[in-house]
RNA sequence: GCGGGAAUAGCUCAGCGGUAGAGCGCCAGCCUUCCAAGCUGGGGGUCGCGGGUUCGAAUCCCGUUUCCCGCUCCA
């Protein structure tokens, strides 16, 4: 399993196209093509039904991309949001300057002949007492000077490039639900524990972007601010703690529920010395993607960083009154901020399975069928057959009202699964000559047809009166081994 | 930004100085009663782009862009 293989399909297939392809390429960029933007659109409402609407303490918010600059000045962006970096020009490693100065470095010692060692982190040689200036892995090379360069696009609000209209594209969305926060506290008469869902396009000059749409400069995420009252204690816990926990367990148990296998998620725990900033506590969620253990979410417990920040710099109150305690707080922050795209990618290589059918391959994405882009196909088993062909068509137009459907005649019945395999679709109907009869023979037609399930590939025979009922069922979460043994099988010939 | 690899049809690739190819896919027709069947026909590429060498360049040289793998990153 390697990434070309999906970057190879998502693009045959209608997924992902590389951005202004037909000008070479844009670095980063991709754009999702029919299915992909079906695809992404259900990840998102899954995301956002099961994290805000089947919740009684979450409200949704859609906040502007561009936003004043002074937010980026408080959230730390400006000044902290940069990566200033260094190399060496002998073995042309690549540092990070603020970072180089906290790591042991590889010394050759003039007083010491023939003496290479190496030299704790921050400390001077002790024998000749110099401290670092050559490269600290190699220790031969000149470091280049740093280069300072900001992760945010900068841009210019109105037509006239000044200086006063300099603003960037946001980095996080999250900025926009901290800089809402009284007006939605105000707005919905929210009370502590509550938390607000935004999902939105991103934007940062990663300096290397790369593996697909794993690491873009231009990105959607889909983020959780939960506000706690960090007096409050649960289970015996501070109850930022507690909801921490809670939020790392229902995010992972959430990849699970839409097929992820648990083999391929993990948790990692940041370390004191990686924590961002503004952070008490992180723990990411990995996905085993080709190139290996990679982040899909972070979950991070901010604390009142940012609602201080924002108050500092704005001069406003944001502030939360405790009823109980008759006072005011700043809420602490409880963040589960996950990657729309990377979702998607982990959602189609996990799913992603060769099989071998009758002794040829058969390629087929193992979507959950809340995901998949298309749910459902309407296939005549021929297309000669003017009956077959119309009855087909009347129950796609029939059932495109409630789920995706599509018709397709242009090959035979055995390419047509395969297709739909292929991109994922769960199920589909197929109309014979039994379904509308053959009046060649004087044949009345039996008005049932069959489903296919992609799975199992195995099959039933419905009558099409029933069709709805039984999708919504299968879309319902009832399971194929559940619900296929009540009907009966079609009688096949081979 | 540095090092390494690559760029030819929708996809996977062959061709490596002498008129652009294959397999798969796609489209049309015939055939076909349930898992990538068969037959016939068809569309599709100024060989990433720009220069140079040459009688002649996909092929050799230089530059450039993009992609991939590392360094770095954290949605």
């Amino acid at each position: 399993m390697n990434m070309d293989t999906i970057v190879s399909l998502a693009k045959r297939r209608g997924f992902i196209f590389q951005s202004s392809e037909i000008y070479g390429g844009t670095g980063s960029c991709w754009d999702y093509g029919p299915l992909g933007v079906e695809l992404k659109n259900n990840i998102k409402r899954v995301w956002w039904r099961d994290n805000v609407h089947l919740r009684s303490d979450m409200v949704g918010l859609d906040a502007s991309i561009l936003m004043h600059p002074t937010v980026w000045k408080a959230s730390g962006h400006v000044d902290h949001f940069t990566d200033p970096m260094v190399d060496c020009r002998a073995c042309k490693r690549r540092f990070r300057a603020d970072q180089l100065d906290g790591g042991p470095w590889v010394h050759y010692c003039p007083v010491k002949a023939n003496n290479k060692f190496e030299v704790p982190g921050g400390e001077p040689c002790k024998h000749c007492g110099s401290r670092r200036t050559l490269c600290p892995e190699c220790g031969k090379g000149e470091l280049t000077a740093p280069r300072q360069f900001n992760l945010m696009f900068k841009t210019f609000m109105g037509p006239v490039e000044e200086d006063a209209s300099v603003t960037y594209l946001r980095p996080e969305t999250a900025q926009g639900i901290f800089v809402n926060f009284d007006n939605v506290l105000q707005a919905m008469r929210l009370k502590l524990p509550f938390g607000i869902a935004q999902i939105g396009k991103s934007f940062r000059n990663e300096i290397t972007p790369g593996n697909f749409i794993f690491r873009t400069r231009e990105f959607e995420q889909m983020e959780i601010e939960y506000f706690v009252n960090p007096r409050d204690s649960v289970d015996g816990k501070p109850a930022d703690e507690y909801w921490h926990e809670r939020w790392i367990e229902d995010r992972l148990a959430w990849y699970g529920r839409y097929g992820i296998r648990s083999d391929n998620v993990r948790l990692r725990e940041h370390g004191r010395d990686e924590l961002s900033h503004y952070a008490k506590r992180t723990a990411d969620i990995e996905y085993r993607f080709p190139m290996g253990w990679s982040e899909l979410e972070g979950i991070a417990n901010r604390t009142d960083f940012d609602l201080k920040q924002h108050a500092k710099f704005s001069g406003k109150s944001l502030t939360y009154f405790d009823e109980e305690r008759k006072e005011h707080i700043i809420p602490y922050v409880i963040e589960p901020s996950a990657g729309a795209d990377r979702s998607l990618l982990a959602f189609l290589v996990d799913a992603y399975r060769e099989e071998e059918v009758r002794g040829e391959k058969r390629v087929v994405l193992q979507l959950h069928p809340e995901l998949a882009p298309l749910k459902i196909a309407v296939l005549p088993l021929l297309k000669k057959r003017e009956e077959i062909v119309k009855t087909a068509q009347a129950i796609r137009g029939d059932l495109a009202r409630r789920w995706v459907t599509v018709y397709d005649d242009t090959a035979a019945i055995g390419r047509l699964y395969r297709r739909q395999d292929e991109v994922g679709t769960p199920y589909c109907v197929t109309v014979d000559v039994q379904t509308v009869g053959d009046p060649d023979k004087g044949e009345a037609g039996d008005r049932q047809v069959t489903i296919r399930d992609r799975d199992s590939m195995g099959q039933i025979r419905v009558a099409i009166g029933e069709l709805a009922a039984v999708f919504e069922r299968l879309f319902g979460g009832e399971s194929w081994a559940a619900l296929a043994p009540r009907y009966p099988s079609p009688s096949q010939k081979t």
